[in-house]
Formats: C-alpha cells, sequence, structure tokens
DNA sequence: TAGTGGTCTAGACCACAAA
DNA sequence: TTGTGGTCTAGACCACTAA
C-alpha cells in the first residue's frame, strides 16, 4: 500500500500531495476506468482540506483528461484514449494495449558510442561523449510495427545496457537503478521515405512504404535532458491521433 | 472595440464572461506576446469578481498556454509555439507565419460531389448527399507545402463555392455568411508515400518523397460535423511538433 | 518595502441527476 | 428529496521579485 495520507509538515502544498494520491490510484489501477471517485464531500472529509482544494487536485486531473466530472452524478475515471500518446508519455507496451494489439520487443543492439554533434547538441552535452545506445525492434501481435533508437547520456546511468530490455521497460530500469524519472519531453514529428535497410527490418512492401518519424528528447525531474530517441513507425500500420478546439 | 464589462444579469458565468474578454485581449493583439497583463487585484477591481474567479479564468488560459505566469512579476501573454498545431485549430496562415514563412494560396479546382460513403459516415450524413468539394496548393515563401482537399456539407452552407478562397480564409466566410464556427476537430496523422500527381503538384523529388498526411472532421458550436479536410503536407519540409509530460 | 502571484479556508447558493 | 458537481465570495497568509 502507498501513501494514502496528507504530511501537514511537508512543505509540499497540499494540492501537490493530494493530487499525488489520486492520481497514483487511478493510474495502479485501484480505481478502474469508468468508476466513480469518492464525492468532493467526502474527499474533503477523508483528506481533511477544503473543498476548495480538492477542486483544484480534480481539475488538474481533469485537464490531464483522467478524470471526468457530471453534475450531478460524480466524478469518474477517464478510459484511456488514443490521442494520449501526443499529449502523455506512454510507453510501447501501453499504447500498444490501447489499439488493441499485444506488444513484443526485439533487441538488435546495445552498444557505446560517442555522442555526434547533432544528438550532443540535443541533449545538452559536449560533442563525443559516451553515448549507450539501444536499438529495438518493437511488435505488435507479432508484426513489426516500429524500430527505436535510444541514446541515454551514459554518465548519468553508468552500465544500463546490462539490462534485458526485451522484456523490461527501458524507464523503469532508469528509475529503479539511476534514480532518473523521465517526466517531460519534446518531440517532432515528420513523414519520411523508407530506407531499404529499415524496410526490410520492418517488413515493409517497398510500394506501401513510408514512416511516421519521430524524434524525442526526454529530460528528468531536474530538467536535464537525458535521452534521444528515434522511433520510425510503419506509415501503413500506425497513426497518431488528436482533438483540436478553438 | 468589443464588450469589456461583464453582465451581471446575464445567464452566462461571470469566469465565461471574463474567459471570452481577456482571450479577446490576446487573441486580437491588444496585448501582445510579452507583455504583461493586468495583476490580479486589477482585474478583481475592475470587473468586479472575486480573486478566486479571475484566478479561474487565468488558470484556463495558463492551460491554453496563451498566458503564464511568473510568481513575485505578472502574469504575461505567451509567445505562439509550433507546437499549438496538434491541440488549438490554427489556419494555414497563421501556421506559416510562425514557421517564419510567408503563406500563399492557388484553387486548384472547386465543385459539388455527392459523398462517398467514408466521408458521409465521418460527416454523419447520408451517402450521397451533397458536398461542396475545394481543392486548393498551399504554398510557403511560393513553394508548394500542401495540397488541402475540403469538402463541406452543403446543405448547412449553399453557394459557398461563390467565394474565393485564394484570397479569404473558408472560416472566415462560414462564420460570417452562414453563422457557423468550427469549434472542435478531430484528426488522424498519418505517413504516406507520395502518389505520383500529388508528387507533380508538390514539386517534390521522388526519391525523397513522403507525405505528412492529415484527416480531420470539424464540428459546428452545435458539435455538428461540418467539414473534412485531407492534407498533403510535404514530408520534406513540414513536420509537428508536441511536449509530453510524465 | 511594495507589489506580484501561490496556497488555503469556510461557507453560500445554484443546477442537475436519480430515486 | 437527496446527493452530486458548478459557481462565487471575502479574506487570510505565504513566497518571490524588484526597487
Amino acid at each position: 500500500m502507498h501513501l494514502d495520507h496528507i504530511d501537514r509538515s511537508s512543505k509540499l502544498p497540499l494540492y501537490h500531495q493530494l493530487y499525488e494520491i489520486l492520481r497514483d490510484h487511478i493510474l495502479r489501477g485501484e480505481w478502474q476506468p469508468g468508476d466513480m471517485i469518492p464525492p468532493e464531500s467526502e474527499l474533503t472529509e477523508r483528506y481533511q482540506v477544503s473543498r476548495t482544494t480538492v477542486r483544484q487536485v480534480l481539475d488538474m486531473l481533469v485537464n490531464e483528461n483522467l478524470i471526468y466530472r457530471q453534475q450531478g452524478r460524480g466524478t469518474f475515471v477517464a478510459h484511456p484514449t488514443l490521442d494520449q500518446t501526443l499529449v502523455r508519455i506512454v510507453s510501447f507496451t501501453e499504447d500498444m494495449r490501447q489499439r488493441g494489439f499485444e506488444p513484443g520487443t526485439k533487441v538488435i543492439s546495445s552498444d557505446l558510442v560517442s555522442a555526434p554533434a547533432d544528438i550532443a547538441q540535443r541533449l545538452e552535452i559536449q560533442p563525443g561523449e559516451e553515448l549507450a545506445r539501444l536499438k529495438r525492434l518493437r511488435l505488435a501481435d507479432g508484426e513489426p510495427m516500429s524500430v527505436e533508437e535510444s541514446y541515454l547520456v551514459h554518465r548519468y546511468c553508468p552500465g544500463v545496457l546490462q539490462g534485458d530490455y526485451a522484456s523490461h521497460p527501458l524507464r523503469r530500469a532508469l528509475e529503479s537503478d539511476y534514480g532518473i524519472r523521465l517526466v517531460r519531453a519534446k518531440q517532432v514529428i515528420r513523414a519520411l521515405p523508407t530506407p531499404s535497410d529499415l524496410g526490410r527490418m520492418l517488413s515493409m512492401r517497398p510500394a506501401k512504404s513510408a514512416l511516421l518519424y519521430i524524434e524525442r528528447v526526454s529530460y528528468s525531474q531536474q530538467d536535464v535532458p537525458v535521452e534521444f530517441l528515434r522511433i520510425y513507425y510503419r506509415g501503413d500500420r500506425y497513426a497518431l491521433y488528436s482533438e483540436l478546439h478553438e
């Protein structure tokens, strides 16, 4: 069981503590999509904070699309949607499950390389600094879906490449072994023609071949760039979704 | 000058009215990016609402990335960013200006067609119903950037095709002539190989040719689907940006 | 020190949904 | 009618920035 009460002597704001608590309940699946969460009155009572503070926290969760409210009925855990991929950091595994695929991973290679200028610039390090490089083939229902090339600043996570990243998430290793949580990221999305080597790896038919290409830089809690990631998705299997407003 | 006061007898909530007012100031450019907006105390005073209400409105604007706050300094108008394209409905003109290009448009064709099944389904109309179709070539600094194919439910905007949409925005015509505001949209983003006809229109080199393809359904104030849009962006000139969080 | 935004409270009344 | 979320107020004290 996780921490489930508010520490009045903590320096963290009450709303922040309550946010972590409620978010945890949802992300750990203790409250399932569609479930009603306790009414505001009960949260006020249980955590001994004002209704305003409770509502501030619920507003944050609504903004993240983790919950939704219905006047007169209650507040409910939201069902995950595909457009989250463009707003929240979502693991390949989660993403595929939401799309109705069974995810799989094969490690293509892992090695240490020295940082080329373009990657060094985005990771805010010196060119030539040591990077851990991990290439993986990602599968959906056993069929190739994407190729991922991860570059990690090795200084922050020496020895990462020891891990088995076919069956264990890289993010989890970073967190548990090095205390690094990737909390923020910036990405660029492009369409590319398919180079023949990638086409082969992804088992693509040349005629239908284009790649949805993503470059992502991920930042730690301390706002330090830690990972540079290239993802090549099969254009004939993968799409991104988003909702727009005025 | 636009309405700049709050109507206490209106059925609209105070925060909603204030939101429209402040948003207007920003979107009309009366407050420029980087400008400090009036402090909360002054807004409280000027519009005669509580600070809580003022802050509720500012929170909304912060969430839309229209303003940002700095404790101890003030609240400022945000500079537009490229990742807005994935969250807010942005006109081609605005988008290109933000990217540092001078936008241009050529109308390729405009005609009435009967709705094919796939489009009818997304527009929630009967197959065969009349659609206004508008094809345009979009230019950036005089060079082709994208091809857009717009399908409008003609019943909602009879005679739209009379307009000159090389120099006048389609959105404006819908609003002023038919009272239709497209306030919400859903889109899907894919990578496509370049068909030869589009490649020619976009002046693309075959070797570097992939398209970033977007399909968008836009909804009116009444949540009725009005427009189905296909955009084919040159993959070698156009990219999308997004920021992710945990 | 003065002015700004950040956090928090207690309480009121309204609107809507379900029994 | 009861219980839920929606809107709004007045006021307090804190934290940070700049002069």
